[in-house]
DNA sequence: GCTAATGAAGTTTTT
DNA sequence: CTTCATTAGC
């Protein structure tokens, strides 16, 4: 299928990308045929994939088709011969997406594609490259790459050494600037000096320097490291580059609305045509280019007095960036970028939505695609998401349609408070599991992780089989990170932070005191901990007890050295894992988790079996390890709004549309009308994630930080096109609030709850329950469950009259409960021991049915079903 | 050096 | 109301 005769010498540099190659003419001769990938494609996704030569965007709204054009223009580049496997660049962000395009093009092409090796994550990429040449970054190729634990861990380190006061400075945040700063693809000495002052009293910049120069002892790389020692290498040394340039002859960019700066000017340094003319000094040219863009990362209004031309040169090469601005730009080979600005969630974390605004700037005679076509979602749901998305400002502007019938209108409902929001959204789910449609086509998507913990209670009341999304990576856990930390110790002995994280787990009686002296030790000896152990170990500096355990640890460590000759790599992790003592802390521990971190370690073992030694292994450990993908048992999804990106459900609840928690307070305070926008994405992400119902819920009171208070619904529901979307009645009214300060809102109408349950509003809300069929089995009405949780209740609620004040404590819902009830007799009995999943150890203390009251060692009191919990 | 008790703080998070 | 991190006490 795949041609691979004649492949480079077609688009070699020498060709200019407007003549057509004879490839190109055989390619629209042949496509006009249409090769079988090409089937089924709409005209514009055909066009994207067609278009081969010169600066391509493809502005792909949501369910538009995206991953498909991507790869079948990967699949058309190779059918036609254009390049090899190995000179096409196809970055991604995520693992998840990187494997999933292997996998479709696999299947695309019929067989799996051997090599294609420059298609992965941005980060795993520049890693590659890095390794290649770390000496010119001053690192030996088997360079650790840190995470944000270990950086922050070494800043604290770095904040003692200078006496900075950490409570006051803390390490995170310091940690939190030294990424912006790579972010925006700034090594120490070119971050603004206003910036670098703001840290520890005008020390942030001497701290990013000197952070890096431990990276180095450490032979340690962070994430933004692998991008920006690229960037360096790039400019320092044209030739390498271009040896890059020239490999590379077509690039694809995956999301390219979430690619930062530095991920910018990587993709423009490596797409520019290499410069196989001598008028064009590479280095100087890229530089201007770089400061042009780093002050587009300062300021946007410097950047702007920079397109004009007129800037005053307050960097070197600021006159010839003029100038190249307005001639055209070095030469841009066939880079195809495909994003779509609507879906920008990440500008928080250094995204620039203007490198896909500026893209046809930025790449002069780009062409630009759109795809409108809409394949996911009802008519009533795009029109919902495409009305909301339309009060932005900054977009490009696109038009999502859809052949779709229009469907079920978008629905908003009101609740009293977050309680009632699960509640509510816990009987919807019910009913949509009784029409008999899978929980894996339901989602519920919330805008703050701490949202997700009054659904879970919900759940595990219910019986209801759910999987929370995102939440700590797979290799971010702690017994993941300690298992590596000793694998790491034993590949090299210099990895400080390894040793340090885990010399005294499990628990060998090396405290603080021991680890200080070490420090002490090494520092004076420029040696590593490790050796600093063993030279001490040989002293009488330490109390016998710690001076045995260390010794019996160096010795340890000795060993596994010895036995990696021998032993494969897997057989050695076990070993280790044993002989530490570290299986056997997390077997004799008894909280909920620990069975869950054992399987993680055994997983841990077994994705080592994909690695030829221990080295490979921890070279890609960090950067393409995911999280476990959880079993494919049927069950509701919780995720965030950001990690649902990229994500389809038949079925999608949106909770907590109030003013505060979405839009977020905080965002709006940080980032003002910048900010006000990307929440708007997100409420469109949100909505477009949905196949066929999207049910939006607010409620009047919420709980935040334990305390109660009253919200007003969202600014963004009046932006809801009202032909498109039904507002729902729940039971008790809501916006109490009254109007926001943005104007009358449509939900203000509703029916005011007051302090009674006799409101019409509230009344009706009820019978329309009952009588829709809401419930099975018997006593489930909406009153009596309302009743019954009142006369359980206990503690302090929120403070509105006599009904909210009374209506919290414990979820005792004796109507759902007996729905539930199988009527067998459960087989646990009064005080049994038991075992839950999440809650750990505890005591049943009441049975109904098949319903466990359960008194747990350290989640309280709660009612779970009996399959979920297993004697102790 | 370890444990228990106090106190501060508390979005979103692809690598 | 939580969770974490640091701090006293044992």
């Amino acid at each position: 299928m795949i041609r691979m005769t004649e492949p480079s010498k077609i688009t070699s540099q020498n060709v200019p990308d407007h003549q057509p190659a004879a490839g190109g003419i055989a390619a629209r001769a042949r496509a006009s045929v249409g090769p079988k990938y090409l089937s089924g494609l709409n005209p514009e996704q055909r066009e994207a994939v067609e278009t081969l030569d010169g600066p391509v965007l493809v502005l792909a709204g949501a369910g538009t088709g995206k991953t498909r054009v991507l790869t079948t223009r990967i699949a058309h580049i190779l059918s036609q011969g254009r390049a090899r496997p190995a000179e096409i660049l196809s970055v991604t962000f995520t693992n998840k997406a990187a494997r999933e395009m292997k996998h479709r093009l696999g299947q695309m092409l019929g067989h799996a594609v051997e090599g294609m090796p420059w298609l992965g994550t941005f980060h795993s990429i520049g890693g590659r490259i890095l390794r290649v040449h770390a000496e010119l970054a001053q690192l030996k190729s088997n360079f650790t790459v840190l995470d944000v634990d270990d950086q922050v861990r070494l800043l604290k380190q770095l904040l003692q050494a200078d006496n900075i006061d950490d409570k006051r400075w803390p390490a995170r945040m310091l940690a939190g600037l030294i990424d912006g700063w790579k972010n925006r693809g700034l090594m120490p000495s070119q971050v603004p000096s206003g910036e670098a002052a703001m840290f520890a009293n005008g020390k942030g910049g001497k701290l990013y320097a000197s952070y890096q120069e431990r990276l180095k002892i450490l032979n340690a790389a962070d994430f933004g490291d692998l991008l920006l020692e690229n960037i360096r290498i790039f400019r320092e040394h044209p030739d390498i580059l271009r040896q890059y340039q020239q490999r590379f002859k077509y690039i694809l960019v995956d999301e390219y609305q979430d690619t930062n700066v530095a991920q910018y000017l990587w993709l423009r340094l490596l797409s520019q045509a290499p410069s196989a003319t001598k008028a064009v000094v590479p280095g100087r040219v890229e530089d201007a280019n770089y400061d042009a863009q780093l002050r587009v990362g300062q300021s946007r209004d410097e950047s702007s007095a920079l397109d004009s031309g007129s800037a005053p040169s307050a960097h070197p090469g600021m006159t010839e960036q003029a100038a190249i601005a307005a001639a055209p730009n070095a030469p841009t080979k066939n880079i195809c970028c495909v994003g779509d600005d609507d879906q920008s969630i990440y500008g928080w974390r250094g995204a620039e939505v203007d490198n896909i605004l500026r893209f046809d700037h930025d790449f002069p005679g780009a062409k630009v695609i759109r795809l409108e076509r809409n394949y996911r979602s009802t008519g009533h749901i795009l029109a919902a998401a495409s009305h909301l998305i339309a009060h932005n400002e900054g977009r490009l502007g696109k038009t999502l349609r859809t052949e779709d019938q229009d469907g079920e209108k978008v629905t908003v409902t009101g609740s009293w408070d977050s309680e009632e929001e699960a509640r509510g959204i816990g009987e919807e789910i019910e009913q949509i599991q009784r029409r008999g449609e899978k929980l894996n086509e339901i989602a519920i998507l919330v805008r703050a992780s701490y949202q997700m913990r009054e659904f879970e209670d919900r759940f595990v009341t219910l019986g209801l089989p759910y999987r929370v999304i995102g939440g700590p990576r797979f290799y971010e856990r702690a017994e993941i990170r300690d298992a590596l930390a000793y694998l790491r110790v034993i590949n090299s002995p210099a990895d400080d932070l390894a040793f340090e994280r885990i010399v005294n787990v499990p628990k060998r009686g090396l405290g603080d005191a021991t680890v200080q002296m070490l420090h002490d030790h090494a520092r004076k000896r420029r040696i590593p901990l490790f050796e600093a152990a063993r030279a001490v170990v040989e002293t009488d500096e330490l109390k016998p007890k710690a001076r045995g355990s260390l010794r019996e640890v160096v010795a340890q460590f000795d060993r596994w050295r010895a036995q990696r000759e021998v032993t494969a790599h897997t057989d050695l992790a076990q070993i280790v894992l044993d002989e530490s003592g570290y299986t056997e802390m997390w077997q004799k521990d008894r909280s909920a988790d620990a069975a869950g971190r054992l399987e993680n370690l055994k997983e841990l073992v077994r994705s080592m079996e994909e690695f030829e030694n221990l080295q490979g292994f921890l070279e890609h450990i960090s950067l393409v390890m995911d999280r476990d993908s959880g079993a494919d048992e049927d069950a509701v999804s919780l995720m965030t709004l950001h990690s649902a990106k990229g994500l389809e459900f038949d079925n999608v609840f949106l909770p907590g549309w109030e003013e505060g928690l979405f839009p977020s307070q905080r965002t709006l305070d940080e980032q003002g009308r910048a900010g006000l926008e990307e929440e708007r994405r997100l409420g469109h992400v949100g909505l477009t994630r949905a196949r066929r119902r999207a049910m939006i819920y607010f409620a009047t009171n919420r709980r935040i930080h334990g305390t109660w208070s009253t919200t007003i619904p969202s600014r963004f529901l009046d932006e809801l096109p009202a032909a498109n979307v039904e507002i729902t009645e729940s039971k008790g009214g809501s916006a109490w609030g009254g109007t926001g300060g943005y104007g009358a809102s449509r939900f203000d109408d509703m029916e005011a709850f007051g302090s009674t349950y006799s409101t019409p509003g509230w009344q009706r809300a009820q019978a329309n329950r009952n009588r829709g069929g809401g419930r099975t089995g018997g006593g489930g009405g909406g009153f009596e469950e309302q009743a019954s949780s009142f006369s359980s209740s206990s503690s302090s609620g929120p403070d509105f009259g006599s009904f909210s004040s009374r209506r919290r404590g414990p979820l005792t819902i004796e109507g759902e409960l007996v729905a539930k009830s199988t009527g067998t007799t459960s087989e646990f009995s009064l005080s049994d021991r038991v075992f839950h999943q999440k809650f750990g150890y505890g005591r049943v203390t009441k049975i109904d049915g098949n319903k466990l009251t359960i008194a747990f060692d350290k989640a309280g009191e709660k009612k779970v079903v009996d399959s979920f919990v297993q004697r102790a």
